[in-house]
DNA sequence: TTACCTTTGCTAACATCGTTAGGTAAAACT
DNA sequence: AGTTTTACCTAACGATGTTAGCAAAGGTAA
């Protein structure tokens, strides 16, 4: 219906197009319902097109991913500026990350496959472990004056990101019987606690 | 009097038939390939027969994650058998969910959802919950002596489960950048101890 | 103008998928 | 015997990702 009015609407961008249509529709329904044929019919252009810009729905997937870090970074980036003191970062840290999982669950599963197709295991991302290298950083920064071995920083950044990932996917896949999302904060933000008490 | 019994045997082999086809399939080409049509295949049967006893695809998919819960609660009840002291307890029931996952990585993606169709997200299982109480019963054991109150043990049985998910699939999606298996479970045990001292 | 060539977008197909309708022939029952 | 029930199959439907091949449009050069 729409290829003839579509010619008189102009193009723009198409490929930023195919994204955000692709993004919408993963927000209406799910990822699992994405085909490239709804793609296609949503900007109005026949399939093959949308080849012309992604070598494959993965790729497409992959972008969207790749969207989502860098959003996360953005706003990681503002936390860096925003606080100085490593302790304080940190925890500005965590909560960013979780607000950002549920907030944008679509993005949330897609970056760390969470139920999807198994695109994720990619190891080219190179935004991927922007997050541990945040993190890292405060920790590190809170570290320092103890007498704590490399191996041993190393641990902790990754047991850190480990309980916000983990308590996220529990809740996530709803294997919480926790409804409140207020009481899942809290348990998040009691663990922050135990571990930066442990450092 | 047998022939019947011989063919409800024959039907419930049949059924078991399918799943472990469906099962090895998986560990062969991974949950994305599997399909109906290569598992009517594998059994010498055609499609539809595979519909006389499961429902659909994600019946089968859910039968597997059944049979992976299973699994897991049995080597679970072995670690309650051989440990009284609560903390040793916990400690097995760690070491063996960590264990169980590396060892059966397509049931811990299947029950977990961690790279799959979206099948996962708790439909009602019953065994979904039995990591989780078994840890529970080991940290209520350990904490029974304080005076914590209901929520705070709630909410470290949480935090002690997402620790363990958490750098499971961090592991397991190579998001780490940790190589040696050693090492990732050292940053297990760390994250395992300081949480017990916690406690 | 005419002849070419590249771009742009389409139709139509291929192979595969989950799923089901409908048929056949043997087995079981009466 | 005749009738029904079981066991199983072929063939299809609709949806998927992906690609081959064509047609028109626009630019360039003679």
């Amino acid at each position: 219906m729409g290829i003839l009015e579509r010619k008189i609407r102009q193009k723009e961008n198409m490929r930023t197009n195919i994204l955000a249509v692709a993004l919408q529709l993963v927000k209406e329904e799910g990822w699992q319902s994405l085909s490239i044929r709804k793609i296609a019919d949503a900007i109005e252009y026949s399939v093959p097109v949308i080849y012309d810009h992604f070598e494959n729905k993965e790729a497409i997937l992959f972008e969207l991913s790749m969207d989502g870090f860098r959003l996360l970074d953005r706003l990681l980036e503002k936390d860096k500026r925003k606080y100085d003191d490593p302790e304080e970062r940190l925890r500005a840290h965590a909560e960013t990350y979780w607000n950002f999982a549920f907030k944008n669950p679509e993005y949330y599963q897609l970056m760390y496959g969470l139920g999807m197709p198994c695109s994720s295991p990619g190891k080219a991302k190179p935004e991927f472990n922007s997050f541990r290298e945040h993190i890292a950083e405060a920790i590190e920064g809170i570290v320092k004056d103890n007498k704590s071995s490399e191996d041993e920083t190393c641990f902790k950044i990754y047991a850190f990101w480990s309980v916000l990932h983990g308590l996220i996917s529990i809740v996530m896949m709803r294997c919480s019987d926790i409804d409140d999302s207020q009481m899942n904060k809290k348990v998040m933000d009691d663990s922050v606690n135990a571990f930066i008490k442990n450092l």
